[in-house]
This record gives structure tokens, C-alpha cells and sequence, in this order.
DNA sequence: AACCAGGACGTGA
DNA sequence: TCACGTCATGGT
């Protein structure tokens, strides 16, 4: 079977196994709690659509870099924060206080740097306007890596852009499609190779690979799962 | 009680 | 380029 035929039947795989992920996860808007809406799982009914508006799509960045190297349990708990300061909107997390803005982002990790680059990113998305930004531009700010750029773009603004993370690496190279010190853009490229140029086939694959990997890559060693 | 989480950046080879 | 140290809270 060739390359491509395999990359696609793990994507066949594991949405049979795990079901459609629907990401990007929202916060619940309207209701009080932090509990997400849309699926049984918390996330959007199978609407690759959203993010929608200028709001959701600044609520994507926001969680893209709070969840660096940190559990989407504990970035969302400094997105509620920030939504409770009302401050999912660039202006108006620019005008916060920096040690407020310290201690909303503190459940996330790394709070001192993420609070600069979270008002990084609001300066940029102020000068986009409406547009869309490249990846080069995106790369610029910093704060913004390869995964966050390649997130951004695909989950807030629908682009074909391939996401690869630490996941990513790990399951594909102990399945023997890359070498464990490939680059990030080596394993970008393979997959953008491999597959239709689909946003929501690039959105569910890269979720559910994370979604494999949080119950059987966690510790070595790894348990083969049968997934051809 | 170590170890890891949906990484990025600065530095020095 | 590339390997390595640093940043930090919270869950297992």
C-alpha cells in the first residue's frame, strides 16, 4: 500500500474508533458555567463553519496559545478568566492591568510570557482588520510557532494548513512513517502530501491524533494499536 | 513524588 | 540548522 493510502486509512482508523472531535473547542457564550457547548463530548456538532464571527475566531488564538505545552483543562480555565474580564476582544485585553492579566493567565502555566504574547497577538489581530493573516505574518509575532501559526490558521480561519505537535511526532514515528528527530515541517509536509486538501479532514485528523495519544501515548512503552 | 501537558524563545555550538 | 535550558501551574 502506498504512503498516502496508509496515512489516509489511520484517518479512517481513528475516526471510527474516536468519532468526529469538533474542534476548535468554543466556550459556552450564553451560559454561566464553563462548560462548552455542541456535542456529548462539549464540542461543535460536526459545524466546520466556525469559528463564525470576529469574537470566536480571537477566542481560538487566545486558547492556541494558552495551550502551549499545557492541558486544555487548565488553558481554559484562563480563558474563563479572561471572558469574565471581559477581555476576549483585543481592546480591551490591551487595556487591562498587566498583573491582572498575570493572574487570569496563571492557571494556564507560563504566565509571564503568555501574558505578552497574548497582548502580542491582540496588537496584531487589531491591524488585521477582517483580513486573513499569512503564516509568515503569523510567525512574526512573538509567541507564535510553528504549531500555533498552523492552529491559528486552520481552526480560526479555515485555512489547509496542516497542525503537527509532539503527538503527532510520537505516534507517527513509533508507527515508522518519520524518524523521531524529524522536523516540524518535514511532518507537515508528509501529511499535506498524503491528504486531500480538506479543512475539516486536516481539523478532525489532527484532533483525533491527540486524542490516540492522550490514551496510549502518554508513557513509554508504547502500546501498539492496530491502526492499518 | 516525579513526570507530563494540544510549545516557543534565547543561546551557543 | 540544532540541541539544550528556561518558562510554571495543575493533574496523575
Amino acid at each position: 500500500m502506498t504512503e498516502e493510502n496508509q496515512l489516509i486509512q489511520v484517518y479512517r482508523k481513528l475516526y471510527q474508533l474516536y468519532g468526529p472531535q469538533g474542534w476548535w473547542p468554543l466556550m459556552d457564550w450564553e451560559g454561566k458555567n464553563p462548560r462548552k457547548s455542541g456535542s456529548s463530548r462539549g464540542y461543535h456538532p460536526l459545524n466546520y463553519s466556525l469559528p463564525e464571527n470576529s469574537r470566536q475566531r480571537f477566542e481560538v488564538i487566545l486558547g492556541s496559545i494558552l495551550t502551549q505545552n499545557t492541558a486544555w483543562t487548565s488553558a481554559e480555565k484562563a480563558l474563563w478568566n479572561l471572558k469574565n474580564l471581559d477581555a476576549v476582544h483585543p481592546q480591551s485585553l490591551l487595556q487591562l492591568e498587566t498583573e491582572i492579566l498575570k493572574e487570569a493567565v496563571r492557571p494556564a502555566g507560563f504566565f509571564n510570557q503568555k501574558s505578552v504574547y497574548l497582548q502580542n497577538i491582540s496588537r496584531f489581530f487589531l491591524e488585521l482588520e477582517d483580513n486573513v493573516p499569512s503564516r509568515k505574518e503569523l510567525l512574526e509575532v512573538k509567541g507564535v510557532g510553528n504549531e500555533t501559526a498552523d492552529s491559528i490558521l486552520l481552526y480560526a480561519y479555515h485555512q489547509p494548513q496542516f497542525v503537527v505537535d509532539n503527538y503527532t511526532k510520537r505516534i507517527f514515528s513509533h508507527l515508522g512513517f518519520v524518524k523521531e528527530n524529524s522536523s516540524y515541517s518535514e511532518v507537515k509536509d508528509l501529511f499535506e502530501r498524503c491528504l486531500p486538501r480538506s479543512v475539516p479532514i486536516y481539523q478532525e485528523y489532527h484532533a483525533l491524533i491527540v486524542e490516540h495519544a492522550k490514551r496510549y501515548y502518554q508513557k513509554k512503552p508504547y502500546t501498539e494499536i492496530h491502526l492499518i
